[in-house]
DNA sequence: CTTGCATTGAGGTGCGCACCTCAATATGAG
DNA sequence: CTCATATTGAGGTGCGCACCTCAATGCAAG
């Protein structure tokens, strides 16, 4: 038989209060006691039953995803995996919320984080753009008991809290490598497009990818990154000027998660170009893509993954508990066209 | 404040005990009230307190993944993966345990199957290769009520009972696509190899292997599989005997999940040629080859996950729980140096 | 009507722990 | 020694549910 908290205190020949005291981080507890609990923990393996204690607390727990307002796929696919994770953390006593910022000025976002209170939040997991204000903001958070996690964002990474996501520096370079292999022997060069270059990650996929393509492909040249920040006709200006400057394109890797505009400018514009292409994330147009054969490669962060994993995380923090850590980090996955999950898998 | 059987008790119109008789699929229940019960679960929102319900039953759940003797890496991590979640459960009054028997004989394999009692076990994992005598030994499993999860097998999909693994078919397509891009615009010929090409899985990689690389690189030609049966001296030979009859051999692949043995002698034999070389699983072996630039690209399944995946769906099944299909998906990744796990993440 | 069975309700117990109160004892300072 | 404070123990309550018993009621067949 499992042994309780009685046994516990028995084989520690101390009280059932003493205990408790030890067990919840109690106050009046003399070292000798504490000393006494722990090696009887050790000896007979105790181990709380957490269907007990999560009983005898009855605390729910409240967690928030704040996210941007502009709305890409990924985001809205993001999105629907939180609701996913609500419906089925809802047995659990475990609240989910969204809430949905303009993340331009990071005044306004480090305001909304600061108001938020230990008593309504247990965690919160944001994904917002690297800024001194945000950072602090959270650094405030987390001052107040309130655990962070940071969520797919080029955010300088806080010690106090904690990351989900992929490397980007790696996702590039992964992104690099494909390209590469992919083109072959052939000299030319390679577009790169983002939505904007302010961002942390851009900068950082930029660089992995870079850092593989002057190392391992001296043949290739990737030309300066263009910025479409997410307005079409400059999308399709500078695709187009670029396509026809450099006409021994090879290839076009476009480093944000919103792949349409400029992907639908490049395919405009390409000619009877053969261009390899490499985006970012799993959308419903990014995998339409890689079936019709438009997309070559894309880089992707599960996000339902990123999303459990976040609540995961957080949840385990205001437990104060260990977690299995090989089971959170986010993978670089390669999605092409034969390894793309089916579109809608059969309930199983 | 949320329901509790009580409220859902009154909310229907009934007493706690027939609540009690509905929630529990108790015999001597009129459908009159089973419906009134239903509809004020819906009306109300209720939702069994899963803490409560594990304390009040005092059950411990045994799981057991009973996987084959013979050792390759791939296998050792599998186990380490599963002795990782042992240690993760033990708090959740849930039991795992490794048995490793025999694969060679199946009716070795359904004898020990069947020996299995539903009283000592509520679940099974098995990794065995396809046979009737153990799909049969498996129907009767399921029809003692125990749970069972073909795991990470090549065997023929029971209706009755979980898959857990990858679809090898898209498995070898990947594969196919990787070394077809990899290998780039030279006429040449592939290299395949495998253990053996009894099991399914090997079967179906194969396949899935030639459909692309014919289909889409027809230029490029897949030679007839090599089988090493797990013998050094038979890979050495078979594989140098291959490499000097095709000369213009421009890649490997190999489809088992242990590559040591066939690319220890494949890199013996290799010369200054430039092979292109395509592996499955991640292992200690496979990711210093990546590193080493040895292996060109991975295809893996996360053991991990695939562990933790079966628990959730034996759980799930022992509880008659719904579970989160997208979650127990196991992904076909694909691994190249660059975004390839850290060797030891720092605890998170 | 009577008998037998199906259905329902009332009520109790226990799962293992958190959290609380109150009294008893120990320990240290002065 | 005396008082104040720190430490400890005993005991109770409740969390929400599963599981059990027993009595009461319903209903239908004979």
């Amino acid at each position: 038989m499992r042994p309780t908290a009685k046994d516990l205190a028995e084989a520690a020949g101390v009280s059932l209060a003493t205990v408790d005291r030890v067990l919840n981080e109690r106050p009046n507890v003399s070292s000798r006691a504490a000393r006494k609990v722990a090696e009887a923990i050790e000896r007979i393996g105790f181990v709380r039953n957490p269907a007990a204690v999560a009983l005898a607390r009855n605390k729910t727990y409240r967690f928030r995803f704040v996210l941007p307002t502009s709305g890409d796929q990924y985001l809205a696919e993001l999105i629907a995996r939180v609701g996913e994770a609500k419906e089925a953390l809802r047995a659990d006593s475990t609240e989910v919320e969204v809430a949905q910022i303009a993340m331009s000025d990071p005044h306004h976002v480090a305001k909304y984080l600061t108001a938020i209170d230990h008593d309504a939040v247990d965690g919160v997991a944001v994904m917002a753009p690297e800024s001194p204000q945000v950072r602090d903001a959270l650094v405030r958070l987390v001052e107040r008991d309130v655990k962070v996690v940071q969520f797919l964002s080029g955010q300088e990474r806080l010690e106090s809290a904690d990351y989900v996501g992929i490397d980007n520096f790696a996702a590039g370079a992964t992104a690099g490598k494909i390209a590469g292999r992919f083109i072959g022997a052939r000299p030319g060069k390679i577009m790169v497009v983002a939505e904007t270059m302010m961002a942390l990650d851009s900068i950082q996929r930029r660089l992995g990818f870079d850092s593989i393509i002057n190392a391992q492909f001296p043949h290739l040249q990737s030309l300066p990154s263009l910025e479409t920040y997410a307005d079409e006709k400059r999308a399709d200006l500078v695709i187009q000027r670029t396509l026809q400057h450099h006409p021994d394109t090879l290839a076009v890797y476009v480093l944000s998660a919103e792949a349409r505009v400029p992907l639908t400018a490049v395919w405009n514009a390409q000619g009877d170009r053969d261009l390899t292409v490499i985006a970012h994330e799993h959308t419903p147009f990014s995998a339409q893509a890689l079936r019709d054969e438009r997309i070559d490669a894309v880089i992707a962060q599960d996000p339902g993954h990123a999303v459990r994993s976040a609540l995961r995380i957080m949840r385990a923090r205001a437990d104060h508990r260990e977690l299995l850590a090989s089971q959170e980090r986010i993978r670089i996955e390669v999605l092409l066209k034969e390894n793309l999950p089916a579109p809608k898998a059969a309930g199983l």
